[in-house]
DNA sequence: TCGTCAAGAGCAATCGATTACATTCTCGTT
DNA sequence: AACGAGAATGTAATCGATTGCTCTTGACGA
């Protein structure tokens, strides 16, 4: 038994299909009685509509698509389902891809989400320069936003969190904790945030007279292994910093670990912050302090930016940057 | 300037629209020239193809739908990626959505799939009961098969972690621990798994002569907040038991902090169990014992079920279980 | 009584790609 | 030389819903 189509509905009211998407769509008026005879038989029929060929008429999938490095990240979970939620009260709904932080994979997630005819994109870029080529192609194709991470190079929409204050509010709470020297670990400065939150911590560490040694500064992923090998070098070194300022919790996470591992206390011995404030960041051991990212509120930007472009074509390209707060926990104090 | 269409690179390749079709998706043999003059003009046209207008043609999207009750766990979410893994070896893509474990955002979303033509869904169901109508109604409207939890009175395939087995583990290796008392905390009897996961417990307990006083088993939702109400209940009263069994890690962590704000031992004063072994579960104050699943397996039967189903129409629902692995941490020792 | 107007409903074009069927042409075979 | 097979290509129907345009009908004002 094929599934039913507009046109069974249209036979068994009889009526013609204009009046059965009239009556189901309530794009024109229907009289009451043909209406109701319409609802009747769509019922009786078990008539669900098809999407795509409504899509390709309308030329609007009413759909979004959103592509993040990695789902496993729980601060992009938690974007991702606030903008999904955002996106229900517009009636739209959420295509989500992986790109795994690998520019090639993002690519072709995008040229798939482009030959998919979605609405609009909204894009957590993978890497500063190499996302470039596909984001600015994709941007020509469709309305985009980026979020939190943005390619340089590109005319779009972007909605993120002002890097530099925050860390500016971290270095003065340690500079408030009497901390004089700080070690820094982070990815590799391949993506905007990145570098916005080295440069951040160096030019607020120098005018707070916190010191910065040679080789303190460590790049390497966004995971917690790494944060452990980092934390473990450090650590060992001959100048063992006061604290170590993470560009994200997960990294602070492998530094907590290393503390553990090297039997040092935290706070006794180091401080330790953290970059999100991802749901876990309340449970580590000792609880830690870290910046907060308003992910609702960069959700729904990103999704009111969407929408707007999807309006009218007109507009030059807004960045807004939302300030952040800081959290203080036991990992830089009682 | 409007997307281009396979008119216009007809058009400029001086062919017609079949043989455009012909040659980028190599449906049928074409000579090497007229190939080479289509995939040309294609590239100078920047033309990508309409997906939507291919997929109504087709019958068939290469989409498919998942449903989970939460993005934010992060057992979910490493079902997630790993299904959306799998499908890109097949050539499909994710329509991910959230059930936000409500019965009636669930069936809501579920109407939408059916209404996008994906080509089959895989699903968590919210509630063992409550989703029963809309997950049968959509597994007759397309393939489906369900993950983890399923609802009772569906004929669908289902792809999980065998419960009982995991449990039969949990109270083995406790047992072994010369535990001779345990509680038990789980979200309430809404679902399969849950179910499954107290029977398992009760059973085994009683066969290793654990004992389980009244008032021990307390069922709440898959939390941490819930996990701290519940594990500040059970170790403030009288007969404080030898170990608390979770039926979840985020309630196990909850657990954990109820036993830090008490000051009690862990595994000194009490042993502490999980399930699923998230990311964080190696990375609790002390690491967490808890129950692997083996997500990727999931996924990857999953998969296959829905390309079997995709295939040919015939075969009776398949349910696998997959044997569970216990990680033995700190939480149960040192 | 007639003309005007609006509401309600239908006809048929349309969205863009795929594909059944038809056509043309080239070989090879007898 | 005639015929048939099969490769390459074209023509046009098709997928299912939406919508511009047209037609009918009845109400209302002049």
């Amino acid at each position: 038994m094929p599934k039913a189509t507009i046109r069974d509905v249209a036979a068994r009211a009889g009526v013609s299909t204009a009046t059965v998407s009239r009556a189901l769509s309530g794009a024109r008026p229907v009289s009451p009685e043909v209406a109701e005879l319409v609802r009747r038989a769509a019922a009786d029929l078990g008539y669900s509509g098809n999407g795509i060929a409504s899509a390709l008429r309308r030329n609007r999938t009413d759909t979004v698509g959103m592509v993040v490095p990695s789902i496993a990240n729980p601060f992009f979970t938690a974007l991702v389902e606030s903008v999904e939620h955002a996106l229900q009260d517009a009636g739209q709904q959420l295509f989500l891809c992986s790109s795994r932080s690998d520019p090639a994979l993002e690519a072709q997630r995008l040229r798939s989400l482009v030959a998919r005819q979605v609405d609009g994109i909204v894009i957590s870029p993978v890497h500063g320069t190499e996302s470039t080529e596909a984001v600015a192609w994709a941007a020509r194709e469709l309305p985009l936003v980026q979020v939190d991470r943005y390619v340089t190079g590109v005319d779009s929409d972007w909605v993120g969190v002002d890097d530099d204050t925050a860390l500016r509010l971290v270095v003065d709470h340690l500079a408030g904790r009497h901390v004089r020297s700080a070690a820094f670990v982070s990815s590799q400065l391949t993506n905007s945030s990145t570098e916005l939150r080295l440069a951040g911590f160096q030019q607020h560490t120098d005018r707070a007279g916190i010191a910065v040694e040679d080789g303190q500064v460590l790049l390497g992923e966004y995971s917690i292994a790494w944060g452990r090998t980092a934390g473990e070098r450090i650590l060992r070194s001959a100048h063992r910093p006061d604290a170590v300022v993470c560009a994200d919790d997960l990294i602070a996470f492998g530094v907590l670990q290393a503390c553990h591992d090297l039997g040092l206390d935290v706070p006794g011995d180091v401080l330790v912050t953290g970059f999100d404030d991802i749901p876990y960041a309340a449970l580590s051991a000792p609880p830690l302090t870290t910046i907060h990212q308003p992910q609702e509120q960069i959700a729904a930007e990103a999704v009111r930016l969407l929408q707007r472009a999807l309006g009218r074509e007109a507009g030059p390209p807004t960045r807004i940057a939302l300030p952040p707060d800081l959290v203080v926990r036991q990992s830089t104090g009682r």
